[in-house]
DNA sequence: TTAAACTTTCAAAAATTATTGAAAATATAT
DNA sequence: ATATATTTTCAATAATTTTTGAAAGTTTAA
């Protein structure tokens, strides 16, 4: 496969993971774009590259810095903005991780953990039944945010070096 | 808090949750409800439950016993189909990480790897900045792959108590 | 059979989410 | 100050996703 293709597919696959994933197609696809290209752009290319308009554009950066993926480069003598992406894989996921962990995981623990305390009839199934899959619920997320807790706090090359013997 | 007002509650944090990761917030309501019930449920019930048609509720249940999530029951003497959702916390963690592993991961991990065999000009920095980027994300979506391949082995108890040290 | 009970399908409608583009805001140079 | 370059905003529009509901399909009982 030629390089310009292979970019355009890079693009293409990036979007779409993004969007099953509750991400949008279009900021996962600038953000993509920005991965690949070695030298900081504006919104200019960006617009020209995706296709897209200068208001999504901006939108999506914002995000994009929002998330802590992207920032901002300001060139000697020029007036206009130049956009680039950390290429630091590790970084990306642990930025990721944070960032949904802040917006969607914390909510949701704290919403469980008043679920749990609320009281009923142990001779109820019913009762019993939203009581064990709140509080067992309540307990996996706790863990899973636990782990991701560590795993933000955790070295590069632990990711790198020892994942898989761990789980062994 | 009462516990129809919590029941309540965790159908609409459960859908939310869902729909901020890419799972249509319907399925995940269903799913929720089903989680909650001691006894299967039949599609008029959840229908009402969730004020919902029953083309709706139809789709969606289908798609749930399509993830693993949920199971059709016969109760003697009865023509209609009831609706059963496994209330084991890991069963539903695994079940969810083997399908998104199966549908999301794995056609991408196909194109990284092809992505990553694309040759070009070693000088040429456009070229080396994609190819570092596409090698690190396929190494770490690998590495993704192979843990999740090791979750979905391991027995029930290694989540549940060991997790937590193991990240230590 | 045939009819009633129930489930599935799917085109149309509704709801949601994303995008556009031009106007307003802001920043910089002269 | 004023003009120019650039960024941001946001109401209107477009695209996408979800939902509806009635018709078609299926199963079971008599």
């Amino acid at each position: 496969m030629e390089l310009a293709a292979a970019k355009l597919k890079f693009i293409e696959t990036w979007g779409k993971l993004g969007s099953e994933w509750g991400i949008n197609r279009t900021m996962a696809q600038v953000h993509a774009l920005l991965l690949i290209s070695h030298e900081a752009l504006t919104t200019e290319e960006i617009m020209e590259t995706l296709s897209i308009s200068r208001g999504n554009a901006n939108m999506n950066l914002r995000d994009l810095i929002g998330w802590g993926l992207v920032e901002k480069q300001h060139k000697a003598g020029e007036r206009k903005e130049y956009f680039f992406a950390d290429k630091d894989v590790w970084n990306i996921a642990r930025q990721v991780a944070k960032e949904r962990k802040k917006r969607e995981l914390e909510p949701v623990l704290k919403v469980l953990a008043e679920l749990s305390t609320v009281k009923g009839d142990e001779k109820d199934p019913d009762f019993k039944t939203f009581n064990k899959s709140v509080t067992d619920i309540n307990k996996l997320a706790n863990n899973v945010d636990k782990t991701l807790e560590t795993m933000l706090k955790a070295e590069e090359n632990w990711f790198w070096g020892s994942v898989l013997k761990v789980f062994k």
